[in-house]
DNA sequence: CGCCAACATTCCTTGAACTGGAATGTTCAG
DNA sequence: CTGAACATTCCAGTTCAAGGAATGTTGGCG
């Protein structure tokens, strides 16, 4: 598979993918005998798991850190605990705080008629 | 109040609430006599939303927008509602992608055993 | 086979959103 | 009245890409 679909698969600009590949965060499986970059259903998934995390404010370095928990076979299965279960805690912190973004912006959906009034209770708020 | 005491309020770094005044997303409330800026709790309200809005992928222009919402008392109530509900389900797809990914690493965590062994049931899967 | 559009490569520049540091002024406790 | 802690502006650097130029490769059609 080379560049191109792997990028519509993983769901990642061409330019992104050859940017992780360069940077060694997501390595192709191979090269074409013509320099071509090859991936393989492995490297996709990483390139996956690398997006959804990056969306969610994770550093490059944490994903990094976060795909080394998969790969790293020296690793005891204690350190994979401790540094997931850390990274957890983030994401549950993550979630709540975007529960509270939600709810802010949902009562301010409700609270406005959403007719051609130009007042909306909430718009005071910030104000 | 000074600068410093309104980046510990809205959990901003000082270079960072001082380039929201000068990009004129977050102006502070005033400037003092000798040409400090001053904040208040309307400024500390907009901070707080901005550092929200920005942990979870909104850009500077789109959190100009989710602010705007509040401010422009031209907008009639209906403009409110119709940009509101546009991010509110952009905000509803960032909330169930970010359960996918603590789903998949508390799937990690679960199926690691926690000891010493450095044999790890999931490693494999990205491997 | 020859052609050319679509694809690949590397290298360099640009952009957003900070972040750090230098040089300088202000405030306030001892 | 001095010095630590705070503030200011201005400029340079960093991260994480995205855009573009110059160039090489591949695959299907006439």
């Amino acid at each position: 598979m080379n560049i191109s679909k792997a990028s519509v698969a993983a769901g990642l600009p061409v330019k992104t993918v050859r940017y992780y590949a360069d940077i060694g965060l997501v390595e192709a499986a191979g090269r074409s005998e013509t320099g071509y970059r090859t991936y393989d259903e492995a490297a996709i998934r990483k390139l996956v798991f690398v997006r959804r995390a990056r969306e969610f404010g994770f550093s490059i370095d944490e994903c990094r850190e976060l795909l080394g928990l998969y790969s790293d076979r020296n690793r005891t299965s204690a350190d994979v605990k401790k540094l997931a279960s850390h990274r957890l805690d983030e994401i549950e912190r993550k979630q709540a705080e975007l529960q509270s973004l939600h709810d802010e912006l949902s009562h301010l959906v409700r609270s406005c008629a959403g007719d051609d009034r130009p007042d909306c209770p909430i718009m005071d708020y910030l104000s």
